[in-house]
DNA sequence: GTTAAAAAAACGACCAGTCGTCTTATTTTG
DNA sequence: CAAAATAAGACGACTGGTCGTTTTTTTAAC
């Protein structure tokens, strides 16, 4: 099959395009640089994406997707509570990122300051990437929140978007100190005390 | 004097490299752009700075003097307290971005998700304009803290991280949502609850 | 007249995207 | 069914233009 081959290579592209848009972002990462790494020539790239600003958006969706499985899987394990299931995904995400040595840190806070404000194409990719992110952020605290280990009086959304967002911020810290504790601060602080009970 | 048009020039260079490297990044904009803007022969700009990161670590410095300023300005007000000069210094942020049009966001916030891990002199001049920022937010919360307004279990630097975490954040937000609400809540949240005593 | 600062010109490398060409499938026709 | 016609996909060379930086020339200062 020729279709599968390319589905294959569309792949492939994406796969690659998460790396090297996460640690170089979008101006900083050239065409070239992403074919050759999956041995795609140039002239067939159009064949796959109509332009290097769709493909990003693209490569935003492809990005997420992992992460929303990941928790997912957390939140369906029988036996863990909405508020352990949220403590455990991050820790995951804390040691995987220490073993990266900080490495990119998250490819939609990059790419949301980057040209989160002058691709509209990108724009609206990122808002629904992190609307699906935050939303699953929130019934993970909603379950908290019949589960009497999360307060009632902030609703799953805001303090979902809250955790987001200091998430976001922490990564960038984490960057620049070249250390995961400000990760580790940030739920602590949230998980571990402002959204408790 | 020639030394005056020469510091004038470097200074109009740092001011228009704030504008530009804000609103599209650094690898988005080019040398030229910013030549142009400020009329400096491109043959000159070596004359100022070693290199486009090296300028660019300049105009990391030359962004955050302003903020500290008028934060400063407000702590310094007499017969206002810690956590109002704090709410009402962010509350003057966001209008101004509201006027703005949510162009751009933070340029530290930009810079270091872009070239925060791949730019060493970059990394370390980002480093300490963050640390000269939320330190002096921590003085103002832990004024807000003798005067009884702000909790005290917590330290003044811990909230000021989180603080600053979160508004990079929120500041993203804006950015793809087109939207100061992100910015709202993040400062309802924190200095309107979590922080309070 | 000598020295140093400023600016023009030039550098190779790279950019996103397009070109015509060649190869492979698919469809049409007898 | 097979052969011919047509369409679609793959591809590397090439487009004009821009990148950050360096070299060379011009200008200004003393």
């Amino acid at each position: 099959m020729v279709i599968a081959k390319k589905q294959i290579n569309k792949e492939n592209l994406l796969a690659q395009g998460v790396q090297l848009l996460m640690n170089q972002g979008y101006h900083g990462t050239g065409l070239k640089e992403i074919l050759d790494a999956v041995q795609v020539p140039k002239g067939s790239f159009y064949n796959y994406f109509p332009s290097k600003e769709s493909y990003a958006a693209e490569v935003i969706q492809h990005y997420i997707e992992p992460f929303i499985q990941q928790f997912d899987g957390y939140l369906q394990q029988p036996g863990l509570d909405g508020l352990s299931a949220l403590e455990s995904y991050f820790n995951e995400l804390i040691f995987g990122l220490e073993a990266a040595e900080f490495k990119g840190g998250c490819l939609l806070g990059n790419l949301m300051g980057e040209i989160g404000d002058t691709s509209e194409l990108c724009r609206k990719s990122l808002q629904l990437a992190v609307y699906r992110y935050q939303s699953l952020l929130a019934v993970g605290l909603k379950k908290g929140q019949t589960e009497g280990r999360i307060r009632l009086d902030k609703s799953p959304e805001d303090m979902a978007a809250l955790l987001v967002n200091a998430w976001q911020g922490a990564m960038l810290r984490m960057k620049i100190e070249q250390s995961v504790e400000p990760l580790k601060k940030c739920i602590k602080d949230l998980l571990g005390d402002y959204f408790r009970l």
